[in-house]
DNA sequence: CACTCCCGCCAATTA
DNA sequence: TAATTGGCGGGAGTG
C-alpha cells in the first residue's frame, strides 16, 4: 500500500488492540504516525485525498475497527479483481466502500481481519518502505509478534516473504532487520533475470498462459532443482550454503516467493493463475504431483500472494478460461527496471550503438547515485547475505560489515566479470569459445553472489569502442559511497578507471586487470581517487561505469578463519600442475629491485593459486579484502622475499611505501602468464607476480583474495597484440595529475620474459590506449589505485558460472580448471562427483535422479557448476 | 461447493 | 534440552 509514497507512508497503524510501542520500532522514522487512512490503489493517485478520504478518516478517527475494516477494504477490493481499470476504480472503489461499509461487522473479528495480507500490512505499516541508510531498524519477531496479536508463526510467513525480496534480512535470532524498498527494484531485476533463464523459454515461446500450463508440463522435469531450490537470490555464498544447505531452510517459502514473483516477471501478460504457479513451483514432475501436494503448494502460494499484495506487487484477479474463472494475480509492481540485462546477454554487442559500456555504466551509476541504492553498497544490501546456513549460524552477530562488503564486492566482481566476458565473447566473434572465465552471474550460481547485480548494468563494451575498463570497485563502498563518480563513463575510451585496478582492452579481447597495487591505501586513496577518477575520467573519458569493489571476502572467511589453507594450498597445487599449464612470465626488473628474485615459478604458483582458488572458495573470506590495509603479499616466495628487503611483513604503509619504490626502483611487476589450457584455451591470464607486498596477496588463510593486477589475455589475442598494463596503474589511473607516477611508470617493461610468449607487453606505467593521457604522474604517495582483488567471489563466479551462464546462453562456458581439485576433465558431467550431488539435490530433486539427469542441457551444466561449487566447499571442510 | 487461507501440530534446526 | 523456525495440511470462513 504504501509503496509508493513514503510520503504518505505513516497509515496504518494502531493495531487493533494493542497498544503499539513505539519504542520498539527503533530505528522508525518519526514521520510514521498512524493513522492515515489509506487507500491507495493500484493506481497512482497522486493526491490521496479524496473526499471520500476524509471522510474515512474522520471514521477511522472515531473508531478502530472502523479503521481496521477499512483496511480490509482497501486491502482486498483492489484485489477483487477487476479486470482493470485505472483511474475509475478508485472512483468507483470509493463508492462502494461508502455503500458496503455497514456491511462490514466490525466486531468480531471475522476471518479477514486476521489474513495474513491484513496482518501484513500492519507489519508493513510500521516501517518505512525507504528507510534512512543511517538508520537500522531491527525487527523484533517477538515483539512484533505481539503488537500484532498474532502468533509468531504467522509472522515468519510474512518475513520469509519479504525476505526473499529483500526487503529483510534476518540478522539474528529472533531479530531481523529492517531494509526496505531500497533495493527492491535490483532484487526485482535479478529475479527477472533469473526467471528468464529458469522460464523465459516458456514464456517466450508461449504467449498464452494456457500454453504454459502445458509447457510446463514437459518443461517441469526441467527446469529443475538445482536452481530451484535455492534461493535465487540469495546471495549467499555457495560455499557455505552447501554445507547445510539443503535442509528445508531454503527450501519452501522463501525460495517459492522468489519463484513466484519470477513468474510474474517472466511473463508478459503479467498475470499468473495460481494453479499455473503452484504446477511449476511444483518440484517434482507434473505428472507426479499428486493432488495433495497441489494443494498444499497452493495454499503456500495464497500465504505469499498475501504479501506480496501487501506490498503493492501483485494484486488478484481471476482468468476466466474455457475451464472458467481461476484465481490469479496479476503484477502491478515495477516492471521495467533501469537496465536491460539482455544487452548483456548476448545480444550482439555490436549492434548497440552505444559503447556499451559507458552506456550501461553510465545507467548504472544514475542509478546507483541517484534513488536506486546503489546496490553495491548500499548496506541494506547485506540482506543478500551469505547462505543462510551461514548466516544463521552468525546470527547471533549482526551483519558484520564484512558481509556487506562482501556483497557488494561480489556483485562488482560479478559485474565486472561479465563484462568481461562479454568483451571477450565481442571481440572474439566467438561465442563458443570457451572462457576461461565466466564471470557472468548465473542465476542458479548467483545464490551466492549475486547480488543485485543487475547485469544490466554491467556495462558492456561495445565492439567499436577501443577499450573499455572497468572500475573495480574500490574499497568496499561502505567507505565510498559516493564512488559514483567513477563510474561514469563517459565514452569509451580506453580504460582507466580511477578506481579501478581492472582495465580491459576490447581491441584483441585481452582483459587487463590492473590492480593498484597498494591496496593498504585504497581506504584513504579512495576518496581521492574516485574524485580524481571523476576528473580524470571526464578528461580522459574512459570511465568505468561498474563498481566493482576491489575485494571482496567472504564474510564467511574471517581472516582468522579457521578454514584450512592448507587444503586449499594444495588444492591449488593439484590444480596448478594438472591444470595450468603456466607459463610464467616474469618481468624482472633489470633494475635493482631484488624482488625480482622470485623465480617465475614460485610466483606462478602463488599466482595461481591465487586465482584458482579463490575461485571458489568460501574460504575465509580474505580478510584483506576487508581491511584494505592489511592485505599482505601472499605467500609467494617473491613478494616475501620482496617484502623481506622492505619489510614483508608490515604492509608498508602504503603510501610511502610506494613512493618508495616508486621513486627507487619502478615496480616490477612480474606477470605470470597461463597459458591457455584446455580450459582456458581462448583467455590467458596474467598475473603479476611481484607486486609490491600490496598487490598480490594471498591471504594466509586461502581466502585469498587476490588482489593482483593481472591481465587477461585471450591467447589469440597474444600474438597479436601488445598491451601494456603497467600494475602501477595508479598514475593512469589515478586521476592525479602529478606525475609521480611517471617514475613507475616507464620503468618498467620487462619485455623480455613477455617478449618470448607473446608481444604482449606489460608494463608498469600504464600505458594505454592513448587516450588515456597519462597523466604523468600520480602520487606516489597515492596508490592511487587498489589492488584488484579478485575477491573469491569473484573467483568463485568463475569457476561457479554454470556452463551456460544466463548470458552465454548459447555458450557453454569453460569452468576454469582451476577450481577443481581434481585434473579430471572439465566436462560438466565429469566434473560432479558422486558425493557432490548428494550435497546439491535439494529435497525435491532429491528423490529424482531421473529428473536430475534430464537436465541436461542447462541443467546439467548448471548442476555441475553447482556442484562443483559444492564440492569446493566440502571438500575443503573435510 | 469452490475458494481462501487460518491455525497450530510438530519436525527440523539452532541455541 | 529448550527455543526457533517453518513445512504442512486439516478444516473453517466466505461467497
Amino acid at each position: 500500500e504504501n509503496i509508493f509514497d513514503r510520503s504518505r507512508m505513516a497509515p496504518k497503524t494502531p493495531i487493533k488492540n494493542e497498544p503499539i510501542d513505539l519504542s520498539k520500532q527503533k530505528g522508525c522514522t518519526p514521520e510514521r504516525n498512524p493513522i492515515t487512512p489509506v487507500k491507495i490503489i493500484d493506481r497512482p493517485q497522486p493526491d490521496p485525498w479524496t473526499p471520500t478520504a476524509n471522510l474515512k478518516i474522520l471514521v477511522s478517527a472515531a473508531s478502530p475497527d472502523m479503521r481496521d475494516r477499512e483496511k480490509k477494504k482497501e486491502l482486498f477490493r483492489p484485489i477483487e479483481n477487476s479486470e482493470q481499470s485505472d483511474t475509475p476504480d478508485s472512483l468507483q472503489y470509493d463508492i462502494v466502500d461508502d455503500s458496503t461499509v455497514d456491511e462490514f461487522e466490525k466486531q468480531r473479528p471475522s476471518r479477514k481481519q486476521k489474513s495474513l495480507g491484513l496482518l501484513c500490512q500492519k507489519f508493513l505499516a510500521r516501517y518505512p518502505n525507504y528507510p534512512l541508510s543511517t538508520e537500522k531498524t531491527t525487527i523484533s519477531l517477538d515483539e512484533v509478534a505481539s503488537i500484532l496479536g498474532v502468533e509468531r508463526r504467522r509472522i515468519y510467513d510474512i518475513v520469509n516473504v519479504l525476505e526473499s525480496l529483500h526487503l529483510v534480512s534476518r540478522v539474528a535470532k529472533n531479530q531481523y532487520c529492517w531494509h526496505g524498498r531500497h533495493n527492491l527494484s535490483q532484487t526485482l531485476k535479478m529475479l527477472q533475470e533469473a526467471g528468464e533463464l529458469q522460464y523465459g523459454e516458456l514464456m517466450t515461446s508461449q504467449h498464452k498462459d494456457q500454453d504454459l500450463e502445458y509447457k510446463f508440463g514437459e518443461r517441469k522435469k526441467e527446469t529443475i532443482p538445482d536452481s530451484e531450490d535455492r534461493p535465487l537470490l540469495d546471495f549467499s555464498e555457495p560455499d557455505c550454503s552447501s554445507a547445510t544447505a539443503n535442509s528445508r531452510k531454503d527450501k519452501s517459502l522463501r525460495i517459492m516467493s522468489q519463484k513466484f514473483v519470477m513468474l510474474f516477471l517472466v511473463s508478459k501478460t503479467k498475470i499468473v493463475t495460481l494453479d499455473i504457479a503452484a504446477k511449476i513451483l511444483i518440484e517434482e514432475t507434473q505428472d507426479t504431483v499428486d493432488h495433495s501436494k497441489f494443494k498444499t503448494k497452493v495454499r503456500r502460494l495464497y500465504d505469499i500472494a498475501n504479501v506480496l499484495t501487501s506490498l503493492g506487487l501483485i494484486k488478484k484477479v481471476h482468468v476466466t478460461e474455457e475451464r472458467g474463472r481461476k484465481p490469479a494475480f496479476k503484477w502491478i509492481g515495477p516492471v521495467e527496471f533501469p537496465e536491460k540485462t539482455d544487452e548483456l546477454r548476448g545480444h550482439s554487442p555490436t549492434s548497440d550503438p552505444l559503447p556499451g559500456t559507458q552506456r550501461g555504466a553510465s545507467v548504472q551509476y544514475q542509478t546507483s547515485v541517484t534513488g536506486k541504492q546503489r546496490f553495491t553498497r548500499h548496506a541494506s544490501f547485506n540482506s543478500a547475505q551469505p547462505c543462510e546456513a551461514t548466516r544463521r549460524k552468525v546470527s547471533s552477530e549482526p551483519n558484520s560489515p564484512r558481509q556487506e562488503k562482501q556483497d557488494e564486492n561480489c556483485s562488482k566482481m560479478i559485474n565486472l566479470a561479465a563484462v568481461c566476458r562479454q568483451k571477450i565473447e565481442e571481440d572474439t566473434g566467438n561465442s563458443n569459445t570457451t572462457l576461461p572465465l565466466s564471470l557472468l552471474p548465473v542465476p542458479r550460481d548467483s545464490d551466492f553472489c549475486v547480488n543485485p547485480l543487475p547485469q544490466a548494468v554491467f556495462p558492456v563494451v561495445q565492439a567499436d569502442v577501443p577499450s573499455f575498463s572497468l572500475p573495480v570497485g574500490i574499497s568496499s563502498q561502505a567507505s565510498h559511497p559516493s564512488m559514483p563518480a567513477a563510474s561514469k563513463t563517459e565514452n569509451g575510451k580506453p580504460t582507466l578507471i580511477p578506481n579501478q585496478p581492472f582495465l580491459c582492452f576490447p581491441s584483441s579481447s585481452l582483459f587487463m586487470l590492473c590492480g593498484g597495487l597498494q591496496e593498504n591505501n585504497l581506504s584513504e586513496l579512495l576518496p581521492t581517487a574516485a574524485d580524481l577518477g571523476n576528473r580524470h575520467a571526464e578528461a580522459q573519458a574512459a570511465v568505468p561505469p561498474t563498481v566493482c569493489q576491489k575485494r571482496s571476502s567472504h564474510k564467511c572467511s574471517s581472516p582468522s578463519a579457521p578454514v584450512d589453507d592448507e587444503e586449499p594450498a594444495v588444492k591449488k597445487q593439484t590444480l596448478e600442475h594438472s591444470f595450468l599449464p603456466l607459463s610464467l612470465v616474469v618481468p624482472k626488473n633489470p633494475s635493482e629491485s631484488p624482488k625480482a628474485e622470485s623465480s617465475p615459478g614460485s610466483g606462478c604458483s602463488a599466482a595461481v593459486h591465487l586465482e584458482t582458488d579463490r575461485f571458489d572458495l568460501a574460504s575465509p573470506a580474505a580478510p584483506e579484502a576487508a581491511n584494505k590495509e592489511s592485505i599482505k603479499p601472499l605467500d609467494c616466495q617473491d613478494q616475501e622475499k620482496q617484502s623481506e628487503s622492505k619489510d614483508p611483513d608490515e604492509p608498508p604503509p602504503g603510501n610511502e611505501h610506494i613512493s618508495k619504490e616508486n621513486a627507487n626502483q619502478p615496480f616490477q611487476p612480474q606477470y605470470l602468464y597461463v597459458q591457455p589450457t584446455a580450459g582456458l584455451s581462448s583467455v590467458n591470464f596474467l598475473f603479476s607476480a611481484n607486486q609490491p607486498p600490496g598487490a598480490i596477496s594471498l591471504a594466509a588463510n586461502q581466502m585469498p583474495s587476490l588482489s593482483v593486477p593481472c591481465v587477461m589475455v585471450p591467447s589469440a589475442a597474444l600474438a597479436s597484440f601488445p598491451l601494456v598494463c603497467s600494475p602501477s596503474f595508479t598514475s593512469s589511473l589515478s586521476p592525479a595529475p602529478d606525475g609521480s607516477f611517471s617514475a613507475a611508470a616507464s620503468t618498467n617493461f620487462s619485455m623480455s620474459s613477455l617478449a618470448s610468449t607473446t608481444p604482449v607487453f606489460i608494463s608498469t606505467t600504464a600505458i594505454v590506449t592513448p587516450k588515456v593521457s597519462p597523466t604523468p604522474s600520480v602520487d606516489p604517495q597515492q596508490p592511487p589505485h587498489p589492488a584488484l582483488h579478485l575477491s573469491p567471489v569473484l573467483t568463485r563466479s568463475c569457476s561457479a558460472v554454470k556452463l551456460d551462464s544466463p548470458v552465454c546462453m548459447g555458450h557453454p562456458v569453460t569452468l576454469l580448471k582451476l577450481q577443481q581439485p581434481s585434473s579430471a576433465p572439465l566436462t560438466p558431467k565429469s566434473i560432479r562427483p558422486a558425493h557432490h550431488e548428494a550435497f546439491f539435490k535439494t529435497p525435491g530433486s532429491l528423490g529424482d535422479p531421473v529428473a536430475w539427469k534430464k537436465n541436461e542441457g542447462n541443467q546439467t551444466r548448471n548442476a555441475s557448476s553447482v556442484q562443483r561449487r559444492l564440492e569446493i566447499s566440502s571438500t575443503s571442510p573435510d
